[in-house]
DNA sequence: CAGTTAATAGTAGTTTATTATCAATTAATC
DNA sequence: GATTAATTGATAATAAACTACTATTAACTG
């Protein structure tokens, strides 16, 4: 049984359902993420993690990933032949520019409402996706 | 030693490179992928070309779509989340329509000069990707 | 502070996509 | 038609990302 079926299971019981306790680990995931603005690897989140939780495992990240996703408080940022990347949920409509330097993911403002029209007749549109390609600063060697 | 390395050592030797045969698996491949005019995954490639060579395996269309890439006949198409699709090479600039129904790709025609503004300043723009989604014709009910 | 049990670290296992291996087949050449 | 070796089909092996498992640790609760 897993974690999240055990759960479900005692929701369903006439147990109170355990509380969700705040960890460590769980309290730096959490900045990492606040603070990057831009979308991680659960490996970028577990290395820039254990600075401040050290012997933190992957599996920990994983699972502090999952239980944010569900809560509603990350989202998942798919990037074309990439595993996904995860960032903080509630940002405006945005797009994302990835360095081919370095690989990170960037957020991008702004969109173009005319990407609209350029779904073909029949095709009923419901969403879009911009990603944009080339050198972040950092890897053009300008400051960051 | 892989098929290519031994390829690669015969055309350094004083050998003559022995000739590439035209199967009639290979052919099948070729002629699936011309006719979609849009990416294909390998997957759909085995399915539709057993039709017309019955017994094809995974194998072939793998290598078959190795050997159609390095002549250029072909280019992969990535799309955020999935594996690698295929599609010939040599066509105009365009971008992609994924179906959340049936999950396949389809070319759209157009693009947005606009879309280099949206690149920060500090940021080099090499290239962008347009992924629109939606349900296709077929899976919205209408005649293909 | 003691008891309860959620959460963790470490790691084995799983999944999915792709590649390597190899005996058998077959396209190209003689 | 016989010969040669490129190609194939079946399947084992691999790679990368993620999940399960288990003994141990450490939040919460009274």
């Amino acid at each position: 049984m897993t974690e999240e079926e055990r759960r479900a299971e005692e929701a369903a019981s006439q147990h109170r359902p355990r509380a969700r306790r705040r960890t460590r680990q769980r309290s730096v995931i959490q900045r990492v993420l606040l603070e990057a603005n831009r979308p991680l690897s659960p490996h970028d989140i577990l290395q820039t993690a254990q600075a401040m939780a050290p012997g933190l495992g992957i599996a920990t990240v994983y699972r502090a990933i999952h239980t944010m996703l569900t809560e509603g408080m990350l989202v998942a940022v798919a990037i074309p032949g990439e595993a996904p990347r995860y960032e903080t949920a509630g940002k405006d409509h945005h797009h994302h520019f990835q360095c081919r330097t370095c690989d990170d993911i960037f957020d991008i403002q702004g969109c173009l409402p005319q990407i609209q029209e350029l779904a073909p007749k029949g095709f009923r549109l419901e969403g879009h996706q911009v990603v944009l390609y080339g050198v972040c600063p950092p890897c053009t060697g300008m400051p960051a």
